[in-house]
This record gives C-alpha cells, sequence and structure tokens, in this order.
DNA sequence: TACAGTTACGGACCGCGTAAGCATA
DNA sequence: TATGCTTACGCGGTCCGTAACTGTA
C-alpha cells in the first residue's frame, strides 16, 4: 500500500468511477492508474469496485470503507505538507473556499478582494456548490474553508464558526399592496404567491413552519438559489420574495421596496468551517479575522483546539441578531 | 513522502532518536532509515531533530508537529489494513492491550482465558504500564485497546467505555485493632499509617482528599501499583492498607481481615477504551462482551460512532457501584 | 467502430543493503 | 577506540509511459 495506490484509489472515487478521468486529474497515464489499482486490490484481498463488464461502475461496501479511510490519509499526509508550506513560506499558498450561492455572491467579494490585496502569493479560489457538493469538496481536501448558511446537519467532521446573523427581508415592487406596510403579518402575506430564496433542502423550509405555526399556508411558487432571480420575479409584479438582507443591494434594487421581517422569521446563522484537525495556515487565520472581527487568531485557535462543536459554540456566544465579539 | 518515511520517522521518535534503534525495530538498516529521514527533511524543507554531534538528541517543535501528523497517517493506513483482514479471515488477527497494573493483575487474567479459547488464531498480548505508557503505546498503535481506571485526563482522544466500577477495601492484618470493626470513620483510620493502593499520579490522590475534608490528614506511609506490595506491608502489621476489592482473594488472603469501605471513598472506574476512529476488528467486539455484559456489540458500535465522550457516557448510565445494563 | 480497461515491454528511477568514511565521546 | 550517523556504490525491484490487446455497447 502506498500513498499514490490511495490518491489513485480517492481519485477514481472522485471521478465517477472513470479510471481515464482519474487519470488525467493526477497527471498520469490511464494504464499507470489500473495497474496500481489492481495491485492495491490484490494486497487487500478483495474488490473495491464492481466492473460492468469493462468499465468500473460503484463501489463495494468494503471499497467505501477503504475510500473513507484512504481519504483520512491523504488528509493528513496533506497536513504535513501545510505545515512544511507555513515554515518555509508562510505568505504562500493556496486557499480554497467552498461557499453556498448567497456567500458568494453577496458576503465573500469584498472580503476576498481585502485578502488578495494582503496575500499576494496566496492563490485564491472559490468554489461555489450546494452544502452537498461543498462537504463533499472539503472531504476530498479540493477545499479548505467552508461558508454556509445552516445546514449544520452536513457537517458534524467540521469546526463551524459563527460568521454573522441575519434575518430575512420581504420583497415587493413598489406597486404591491403589500408596499407600504410596516411588520406585516402571516395572514397577509398568505394572500400572497411567495418567491422563496432557497437555503437548505426545499423540504426543510423555515418558512412553511412559520406558516403553519400560524394555521396558514405559504403558498410558495418559486424557490431558487440565487436572490436575483427572486427580484426578477419580484419586479414582474408575480407577488412577494424573501430574500437575505445581504442580497438587497439598495442602490440596484431602489424600483423595489423591502419591509424588515425579522418579527416574522428565525434569525439564520451563517457560519464558516473547516475539517477537523486539518492544519490552517496562518493566512487562513487572517482571511478569517477579514470575515468577521470577531473571528481574530486567538478565538480561532481555541476553536481549533476543541474536541466538540458545543465547545466551540460557547466560545461564540450569540445575543439577538449578532455573534458577539468580547 | 512516503508511508516508509513516514514509519521511520515515527519509529526514530518511539527509539529515543536512535536511529540504529529504530531501524533494528522496523527490519530495515540504519542507513536506509538515515537516508530516508534526510530526504523527507530535505522535502519538506527544514529540520526534524536537533542533531547533538553525530547523535540525534531530540525533536524540533516544527518535527513534533510532523510527527503528530504522521502518526494520525500510520494509523489510518491500519485501519485500512485492518478493513482487509477482517474481511479476509475474521477470526485472524492480533488482540493487544494496554493495562494497568490491577486491570492486568486481576481482571484480565479470566477474560483473556475465555478469550483465547474462543479465538485460537487471534494472538493476544498485554502490556502493563503506566497510564502514561499505555496512552503513548496506543498513540503510536502498538496497543488497540486500553483499560485503566480514572485517569480520563490522559485518555481524552479515546472512546472510553466504563467496565466496571468498584471501591476500595480495607486491610488490615488479623491482630490489628480495627480487625473487628466495620464502618471505620476517617478519624479512626487517620491513627495508623496507612499503605495506599495507587491508581494515577500520587498528586492526584482521592484518599487524601476525603481525609481533608473530615479536618484530618492521612499518613500515607506507601504507595504501590501493586497491591500484593500494601499486603505484604499490612502482614507485617505495619499499619491499614487500602487497595481494591478485586485485589482481595478470599483465599490466599484468609489471613487478612478486609472491611468495606464503600462508606469512605467515592467509587472507580474501570474503563477500556480504544483511539477515536480506529477500525474493531469483530473480535475486539467478542473481547469486550467477554470483558462486561453491558459492553455489548450493538451498543459498543453505537458509542463507537458518537462524536463525542459526553455522547457516549449516556449511553452508559451508572446507578449506584455499578454500570447499567439494559 | 468507439470506448474503457488490461497486458506487454523497455527504460528510468528509486530504495535497499554492504561497505567504507567521518565526527564525536 | 567505540558509538552513531553519513556517503559511496552496485544491485534489484518497481513504477511509469508507450503501444498493443481485449472485451463491451
Amino acid at each position: 500500500m502506498t500513498l499514490q495506490q490511495l490518491r489513485f484509489l480517492s481519485a477514481l472515487f472522485e471521478s465517477d468511477f472513470n479510471i481515464t478521468a482519474a487519470a488525467a486529474k493526477l497527471g498520469a497515464t490511464q494504464p499507470a492508474v489500473s495497474r496500481q489499482l489492481a495491485l492495491l486490490e490484490r494486497e487487500l484481498g478483495f474488490t473495491l469496485f464492481s466492473r460492468n463488464g469493462s468499465a468500473y461502475s460503484r463501489v463495494t461496501p468494503a471499497g467505501e470503507r477503504v475510500i473513507e479511510y484512504a481519504r483520512r490519509v491523504l488528509r493528513e499526509a496533506q497536513n504535513i505538507k501545510d505545515v512544511s508550506a507555513e515554515i518555509n513560506d508562510p505568505r504562500r499558498g493556496e486557499l480554497r473556499i467552498g461557499a453556498t450561492h448567497t456567500e458568494a455572491r453577496y458576503a465573500l467579494p469584498s472580503v476576498i478582494q481585502q485578502f488578495q490585496a494582503s496575500f499576494p502569493s496566496v492563490r485564491f479560489s472559490l468554489h461555489q456548490g450546494t452544502p452537498e457538493q461543498i462537504a463533499e469538496m472539503a472531504r476530498s481536501n479540493r477545499i479548505q474553508l467552508v461558508m454556509a448558511t445552516d445546514s449544520d446537519r452536513l457537517f458534524s467532521q467540521f469546526v463551524r464558526l459563527p460568521c454573522y446573523r441575519w434575518h430575512g427581508r420581504i420583497l415587493v415592487a413598489a406597486s404591491h399592496p403589500l408596499a407600504g406596510t410596516t411588520r406585516p403579518s402571516v395572514e397577509q402575506l398568505s394572500t400572497y404567491a411567495i418567491a422563496e430564496h432557497l437555503l437548505e433542502a426545499p423540504d426543510a423550509s423555515p418558512l412553511q413552519e412559520v406558516f403553519t405555526r400560524a394555521g396558514f399556508e405559504a403558498r410558495v411558487a418559486l424557490t431558487a438559489q440565487d436572490a436575483e432571480i427572486i427580484k426578477t420575479y419580484v419586479r414582474l409584479g408575480h407577488g412577494v420574495g424573501i430574500i437575505a438582507d445581504a442580497a438587497v443591494d439598495a442602490e440596484r434594487d431602489a424600483d423595489l421596496v423591502s419591509i424588515d421581517a425579522s418579527h416574522l422569521f428565525p434569525a439564520h446563522t451563517t457560519w464558516v468551517g473547516f475539517m477537523r484537525g486539518s492544519v490552517l495556515r496562518q493566512y487562513i487565520y487572517e482571511f478569517l479575522s477579514m470575515l468577521a472581527p470577531h473571528l481574530n487568531g486567538e478565538r480561532v485557535a481555541r476553536a481549533h483546539s476543541c474536541a466538540t462543536q458545543a465547545e466551540i459554540d460557547t466560545l461564540f456566544p450569540v445575543r439577538g441578531e449578532d455573534v458577539i465579539s468580547p
């Protein structure tokens, strides 16, 4: 068993069991990958993938376990390389972030700009995807930081730090009946079609829950990860939009009316995280402190050494809509 | 960076920085180890060990971090081998246990006998040591299971399962003034020299605490890991011994009087554990259920998947002196 | 025929052990 | 002089890429 074999194994898994693609990803030739995987299977004594004729089709139950541990091996090996890079040149490296749509679109751009000015030799990349996708990217070491809102469930192997909290805002066209109101009720909202800014799985919508509890039903006519789609819909006068307050741009959305909805919906927490046990380069600490002032080096380091998420949560208490920065 | 280099690195660390010894331990020659470590240092770009002339003396701070991650790599790689062994021959393998003196001496022998009868092809070995020593053995993968009493502090990276609970017993010679008493008080005890069965660090003695709280001082004249030493001392009539109840043998200690002391001292918990995230062979599950009936496969598997020790503790509630087996 | 994976072959490289060299007590 | 690590050297294995082969849609 060699690290190379485990790299091939992991790459094959991440390339939909296509050896040719996996080989290309690692800058190797296809026979090399094929041979090393055959050798690994022979050494382990059982098949890792089931063959569908000549093509590999899917992983066996045993293979799944092996891949899980293989990835752990590779992550720990990457940690060694990170320690080395940090010592040799702390200001040079890579920062790969995975984020869901809203964070990538509204929260990150200004921070990224600031970060790149401070660390011109750090190659920055941003990978937008669903929470499932970015969790998988982190597991395969393709990204170091993850940013998402809620969906904690998917990130149990992560150290999660609260970044900021926010409320939904109601967005309507200027001509809409609700345009002049403040503090609209659930009953009022329930008479209109709703365009909702999707956070996680559609079935886990906190919006539906709020309506149900008040004895009404939400008529959700549109859901989208991209708040701009919601705005377009609202501009057409088709109903009421509900989006993150960060997604409301005072200038470009001047034709729309946005109404505070903090009395209706619970606050969301946008957090940033990394895989438990992974090495954090110094510039990652810097990035986090740029992202939110309360994520300073000392507190992040303390969170990093916590064994459980519960301990971390006590380090970052929440008051009302804000994470408290002592 | 290769797995072999990490193995050499880890072995050197565990051989007191003696390359010759490390090479012998791994069945390699000394130049091979020397060269691979030099290559690794060159690849990483910094020294891992500080040289004291020609000999290696100690690890650098950076080296310490690298070793930490190198060991993790090796543990995860071992997990892959364990998965493989389990699939190829579930009844063949190794079971290496680290235990402190009392467990190795009194609790384990009968279980080991039973286990070896059921699994003749599993090579069993038992390694007795201080809690510090066995924790270090587990970190370097030399043992898979750990058994100890209290000293939780040293085993934060472990999954700990309560095995059984026990009280200290007072042991005196038949001619001793306390021989006829039941429920002796702290005041009575404080007039005699005490020989204490040592559990963890001498400064963390719960005995001293009990005495202090009652307003007395314990005159501890002897401490020992081996309860037999305490018995010898008591036989000489030199004072009062306090040992684990498991260490009292009805037949062989018939010349001594043992007195229940559960009213005086808090119960101790003897636990068994393994490193978090390690693969457990099927026969390890069997061993655990032989060790204590409440450690059945289903519950151990559940504990294994817990992320925190606190979760595990709720799986094994305690009532009085016993771990509850539902 | 196109596609995906395996087998065959020759070359480069790499890691090992033996043996000699070098520094420190 | 003994100990412990490093360098030199030659061998054997191993890994790789190119190329040819096999099996499947």
